[in-house]
DNA sequence: TAAGATATGTTATATTATATCATTTAAATT
DNA sequence: AATTTAAATGATATAATATAACATATCTTA
């Protein structure tokens, strides 16, 4: 289990970061992908698309999933959400534009998910990318198991 | 790319690693899980269910989705092939039952998927658990980029 | 204002995967 | 061998995830 006090501050801070990054890029933080990013924050746990759309639909009429996978595209292009392909959901990223390769750590129990990024791996990744003459383009690493509050 | 002179050679091993597992195991290798497994092994890009389930409708009839996907099931149970979460598809395991851990390095040139499992990848891995104070069950770990052949 | 680019609306459909119940086949038990 | 049980497969339906394609609106900027 993730303990954030106030988790309303987990949501103000990444909408804030939202804001920061799409004024230094130029890109527009529109009312949806705001709205969808404050969604994926709504907790620390993984988030399904369609379980977005149905919270979009219970304050913006009736939209359609091409909607929310626009959005959905929108953030993780730049940085400000993480898909986990393991679970088909989305969690929003801990530290939009501090780091380059990170990995998740993902409570079966509990359902958290714990955005890591030791440099360590990183280069071990690096190490046997090399071994193997292979150039690096993007790297999904989700390890499943059991949380410190849940193994305990 | 990779290189099999023979790529028969890959299938018929992989067949025959089929059978021994099964056989260790008190399982029944099945005419419609060894056909799958072919097919899976047909080459050493990443197979999708329903590629599969219209391969099979070649030969056999008209199988549906849960045939396919209950001898995917099964082959993944005991370790006969592996999923690949970023590409939803599957690829046969090089080396059944002698690893633990593994990772892919996925070409996105070529598709070809290289299967490796470097103990010090295996050992970083643990080391950022124990960090997090977290219990690894299983680990998905996928690279995408290009392998030696297409980046040269 | 007009042209172009970006974002959103809208409809339809593609892709991936599972639930459920019936039937068959194989294995174990009597 | 017949009976019971378990495992596998057949069959139908549907759930869950994701994208294509084209129309409209909004925002930029020339
Ligand atoms: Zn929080
Ligand atoms: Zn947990
Ligand atoms: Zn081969
Ligand atoms: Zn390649």
């Amino acid at each position: 289990m993730i303990h954030c006090e106030k988790h309303n501050h987990c949501i103000s801070t990444a909408i804030k970061h939202g804001e920061e990054i799409c004024n230094e890029k130029g890109l527009k933080f529109t009312a949806i992908r705001r709205k969808v990013l404050e969604l994926v924050w709504e907790s620390h746990k993984p988030a399904k698309a369609y379980d977005i759309l149905e919270k979009l639909a219970k304050e913006d009429g009736a939209p359609v999933p091409p909607t929310v996978y626009r959005a959905l595209d929108f953030l993780l292009q730049n940085g400000l959400v993480h898909r986990l392909n393991s679970l088909n959901a989305f969690v929003g990223c801990s530290h939009p534009g501090l780091h380059k390769q990170c990995y998740f750590l993902i409570c079966t129990h509990c359902e958290e998910v714990t955005e890591c990024c030791t440099n360590q791996l990183g280069k071990a990744i690096g190490v046997s990318a090399k071994e193997n003459s292979f150039t690096t383009e993007s790297v999904s690493l989700e390890i499943l198991g059991s949380c410190k509050t849940c193994s305990a």
